[in-house]
DNA sequence: CTTCAGGTACGATGCAAGTCATACCTGAAG
DNA sequence: CTTCAGGTATGACTTGCATCGTACCTGAAG
């Protein structure tokens, strides 16, 4: 079984100044707000993000995310899978998720 | 004739990068953190925070939460005053000052 | 006038962070 | 086995940013 080995903080560690640095960044917002509209919470690849940088650069900032406890990185061996932490988010930071989507008014629109 | 000369951007225009990138900084954080306390609003000193900085440096710091709409400051001269902007951060980003108490000694105080 | 405290402007510096190039690993499919 | 796509590790580069030193401005008090 692939287990959630890459699993992030615990939910009394995280950190608000982390959570803010991680959301500071563009790219790492994009995918958070594409994260927090599908209330769904299925799990997506690494790569249905559309992001227009490099594959190093991706898995810098989905390590960001996970280091900052806002997402979970499950492990395939050759893929990845990511997974929003949305309960141990609103738990600990009520009303930041409807926060990123203040930014895209509408649903899902980058610009 | 002490107006508002320095006030930031309209409520609109608030950009939530921005903010976050303000947020990011643990000195600016914790001066919203303290103006997000005071549920009074009183206008504020600069040199009332007690930053461990010198005064060229607060004086970007202030700036930069000026700029993200965060705070006016109010120019006298040879003095200056800090006033959060309570109602427009209300009403574009509804929640964001609660979340800064997440993290606030006395506020919302862990265990 | 001079002095002084609060604040700003400009420049320099040091460090953190975003980005990519190269090389390597992993698992699935021929 | 080989090939290939997805992902990572390491190093280097570059930009952004927090910080401070020096100099200057502003208004009030001697």
């Amino acid at each position: 079984m692939a287990g959630r080995n890459l699993v992030g903080l615990e939910v009394d560690a995280l950190d608000l100044g982390a959570v803010f640095r991680a959301l500071a960044d563009e790219h790492r917002r994009s995918v958070m707000t594409e994260l927090a509209a599908d209330r769904s919470d299925s799990e997506r690849g690494c790569n249905s993000f559309d992001l227009p940088i490099s594959k190093q650069t991706q898995t810098h900032h989905f390590r960001v995310l996970r280091e900052a406890g806002l997402i979970d990185e499950i492990d395939y061996g050759n893929r990845k899978g990511i997974r929003l932490r949305r309960a141990d988010i609103e738990k600990r930071f009520p009303g930041l998720l409807t926060l990123l989507g203040s930014e895209s008014p509408g649903g899902t629109a980058p610009r």
